[in-house]
DNA sequence: CAGATTTGCCGTAGAAAATAAGGAAGATTA
DNA sequence: TAATCTTCCTTATTTTCTACGGCAAATCTG
């Protein structure tokens, strides 16, 4: 019911690299019959080792040339600090990624934008208006060495 | 030539949440013409906007439970040494993102594994192993508020 | 301004692919 | 051993894609 064989796991390797291949050019790849890769494929997505698909975007062809990482501190004083910079930061199209992290700081945002001024933008309306933001340290990605890579199935 | 209008936007911002979408559908949601909407994307992907296509998978469903964050600091005294980083960085499986930034450290790593000791594993053999790296800073990620949210094209 | 070109759109037809239905072979279980 | 389940297959129908030709509005050009 959860699991899952070496070919389920070439599917998922190719269908994250190429999502939108043909089902017959997969099932050659694959070995098998386009329906027997189908049905695969369709207990895959039911049980959730696929979420959906999307197109990948340039993000620089879009002009959100900057990638910045923010550290951000919160204050614990109140107890709904937390769940209110969660909610603001789930609007907040800028932010493409947020996690709480254990370490020296509260949470990780990772963020585009077009350029440093509409980052100063951002920072200021964005996330200094939370109440309850203490500290933020913003980091500036110079060169992307590694973007986006495919998880580790095969 | 490399100019978009409201309606490429569009037919973006729909790609990039379901990938999959039929042609005909898109363009239905659009308004236009499947004829035309297909000329638009094949526009699009010839520009350059849209990379390519890709099934979203549940790291968690896939045993890749752990998402960790990674500040490495190198020591500068070979020129070689972001390279051999960069390059070393490229093949490891678990590192889905890297980028250089501008801070107080050198690199920021994003890495999936299955859990602390796999994590430690790779700390170790990966990671630490690299001729330069003179620290590390590991931040676990305890909670996941936004993940991977979709480029703001709309 | 007038003719020519380009651009963006549409409909149609033939090719390709997805999907659903039915069935066979092998493994598992009662 | 018989029944059930799983996995895969082939076939047929439906849907979708794609290449082609044409039309009208906008744009360029002399």
């Amino acid at each position: 019911m959860t699991e899952i064989d070496k070919i389920d796991r070439k599917i998922l390797s190719i269908l994250q690299g190429d999502g939108r291949i043909a089902n017959v050019e997969l099932a050659e790849r694959i070995g098998l019959s386009p329906t027997s890769v189908g049905e695969r494929l369709k207990r895959l997505q039911r049980d959730g080792f696929v979420e959906g698909y999307g197109a990948r975007l340039n993000p620089h062809r879009l002009g959100l040339g900057l990638l910045v990482f923010v550290e951000v501190l919160l204050d614990k004083t109140t107890p709904d600090v937390f769940e209110r910079f969660a909610k603001a930061v789930q609007t907040a199209p800028e932010v493409l990624e947020c996690h709480m992290v254990a370490g020296g700081f509260d949470y990780l945002v990772k963020a585009r934008v077009a350029n440093m001024s509409a980052y100063r933008r951002f920072l200021g309306e964005s996330l200094l208006a939370l109440p309850g933001v203490r500290e933020t340290r913003t980091y500036a990605v110079m060169e992307e060495v590694k973007r986006d890579a495919p998880l580790p199935v095969g």
